[in-house]
DNA sequence: TATTATACTGTACATACATTCAGTATTTTT
DNA sequence: AAAAATACTGAATGTATGTACAGTATAATA
């Protein structure tokens, strides 16, 4: 792979935004358009450049046919946002509590899910979660017992084991021998499952 | 989502195929030659119910412009193999120690990564590595004081932190008091590093 | 029973598109 | 100093492609 040029870079990202925008690859006309070009010659002689050193394949006379080689890029996916797991608050979809998305497949975690919850404090340590860890969470009321579930009692989120002991009674477990069990009473206390984990990311 | 007929089904898997293989989708034509039409209005009727459906969008006018809004697929990104971390044996890519794969982006984890390690034993679990986590391993032996480190001696394979003490003498540290500390003399033993943890991935 | 959806073949046509040719100019490599 | 690569404009052309129109036939709905 030769190196590349800025302008030619200019044309890669121009297919790959028009890819993820669209579906389908870009018409000579369609990048002279992105990038200011008048001629269908000036993206042509930079597609026929890019192919020359590998970047991309073009499949002769097909219209549209252009695929970039480069496999390494994380489009294809969707993009899920972190939340912060914030002592008060619910952990909310609202913008201003996204620190950040990841992309990755839906399929990813078998469910499915819906969000990435960042944790705070190790409560759960013994149950391998540790602080600053990714609990991938999908948004159901459907949860068992031993289930890791992401709770609300008034505006306190947390996460832990969940317990149904009787018709009114739910114990909220930690794995961490330093913290107590959090015991429920439906009947004078609120209860939210906000979602239950399906899963775990961890980077380094 | 209505429900799908078997002979669009068989266009939209025909879509997902091509835009596999070419990275752009197909035309009618390549419709009809992929699945024994003989008049491009075959496919045109059954683009035109998929969009009606909701599975597929069609840009009017746009050749080739056929974008699947069905965005689950694992499609974009690589497979990375799951090597089963065996007692005895190193976690080579032969064919034979791959348990599966699983499609991911090579940039999920910071660094990069080359495949997949599924845990045994509970010597790292208070770094919250459980059994049957994935450890995301980059091969390398550029490893620093306090990486999780993939080891091997002899055909003993072992997922540790690693501590050099001095020229020759390196600790494997477990993350569990349960377990001695591994002391090696580089003088007398062999010790090769296959590579270290990057992140982790926990699939409930 | 009439209507709509499904599932095709076959022809036709306007246009969307790739691609070539002819220039001009600057920069980089040999 | 010559050659090759880069970076464009502009015009022209053949064909690749979407799409409409005209049929035929069967199954599912209303």
């Amino acid at each position: 792979m030769k190196e590349i040029t800025s302008q030619q870079q200019r044309v890669l990202d121009c297919i790959q935004i028009y890819l993820k925008k669209t579906g389908f690859p870009p018409t000579r006309a369609d990048i002279c358009r992105e990038l200011g070009f008048k001629s269908p010659n000036s993206a042509e002689t930079h597609l026929r450049a890019l192919e020359k050193k590998g970047f991309i394949s073009i499949e002769s006379g097909a219209s549209r046919g252009i695929s970039v080689n480069n496999q390494n890029n994380s489009f294809g996916g969707d993009e899920y946002p972190v939340i912060g797991l914030v002592a008060a608050g619910s952990p909310t979809l609202a913008e201003e509590n996204i620190e950040r998305t990841i992309n990755c497949p839906k399929s990813f975690f078998e469910s499915g899910f819906d969000y990435f919850l960042k944790v705070r404090g190790l409560s759960m340590k013994d149950a391998g979660i540790m602080e600053d860890d990714l609990i991938a969470v999908k948004k159901t009321t459907d949860v068992k017992n031993g289930d890791i579930v992401i709770a609300r009692l008034d505006d306190e989120v947390t996460v832990k084991f969940f317990n149904r002991k009787s018709s009114n009674i739910v114990e909220l477990e930690p794995a961490n021998e330093d913290f107590e069990n959090i015991v429920i009473n439906l009947d004078s206390e609120q209860l939210h499952i906000e979602g239950k984990s399906v899963g775990l990311l961890r980077r380094n």
